[in-house]
DNA sequence: AAATATTCGTTATAATATAACATAAAAATT
DNA sequence: AATTTTTATGTTATATTATAACGAATATTT
């Protein structure tokens, strides 16, 4: 991905987003010996239709309209398996989830949302992470599931604002 | 607060905890004349039993044993004034609300949290902080708001786990 | 004391998430 | 290929977390 597209960019060809990420999924889950099945592909594009973090009921009209079981306990299910394996993250603040553009490193999400446009950008964390280690150490603490999100206003909101 | 009573410590006087977090949240609701009213009082009170984060329907029984109401809205719009006086945090990650410990200077926590025994520290967030900024102005977005939590085990629970 | 603003009581319901068990489909074993 | 086992899905019910709406009560200001 090239830095050009890295960010809050409305302009960015999304569909090479959703392409990029099915191909990922489907390389990951053929290589880790695990079912890529039908439910696991549809909320995977479901959720890679925006950089938009979706909850978990926005999911299910998407489900009936292609004829599968449409309760909850199904996309909760997707969503699980989706998320072990790195392939969306949950987004607590939100109550919601939202794709990984790099799912082959195992990594936990760092993002920024915006709370105009709910468009979320997941940022490098090399730094924030080190941060984290220290004060982890500092109180002999074992990490082992972080969550870091920050809400604001993105570049586009912020001109918007002004106008 | 000295160093030693920093982090992990379930041999500290905790009774010294509630009496400054109730003194300090007195001194502060009236240098800003807002009402510290019983119920906030008491919720407050309660979410300072411990340091293990407490859910909001953990809360209304103390409510009903002194005999106020104890349906969801109170407790919850004595959460919302706490929050907004700094006086509480919410744990995104486990929906659930605990005690600030230096409510005076306006910020949003960060926090360990032990998995086995639930209990969370609040750390210092400098660092972390200053690495969030760097990364906000890199893709030009203003943070408003912020959530950092970190699940893992704390030293009294790996010990066990050892044992 | 009257007017105003704030807090609280109360009922109802929205939004998010999971338990439990039956069925079906796929994969592994024989 | 048939059987067993595992994995995934369908289905119903319900748990958990949070808020809307409105009237009554209490405190504060005028």
């Amino acid at each position: 991905m090239s830095e050009k597209q890295l960010g809050f960019h409305p302009e960015h060809n999304h569909s090479h987003c959703i392409e990029h990420a099915m191909e990922d999924a489907r390389a990951m889950c053929k290589a880790r010996g695990l079912r890529f099945t039908p439910i696991r592909e549809l909320v995977l594009k479901t959720i890679w239709q925006s950089h938009k973090p979706l909850g978990a009921y926005e999911l299910l009209p998407t489900l009936a309209a292609s004829g599968f079981n449409s309760a909850p306990p199904t996309v909760y299910r997707a969503l699980e398996f989706l998320q072990e394996q790195g392939l969306v993250h949950r987004i607590a603040l939100l109550n919601s989830f939202i794709g990984c553009p790099h799912p082959e490193k195992n990594h936990q999400g760092c993002f920024l949302i915006c709370r105009e446009c709910n468009n979320a950008v997941e940022i490098e964390t090399q730094q924030i992470e080190g941060a984290l280690e220290n004060q982890a150490k500092k109180y002999n603490f074992i990490p082992e599931q972080q969550s870091i999100e920050v809400l604001g206003l993105c570049p586009n909101c912020q001109k918007e604002a002004s106008e």
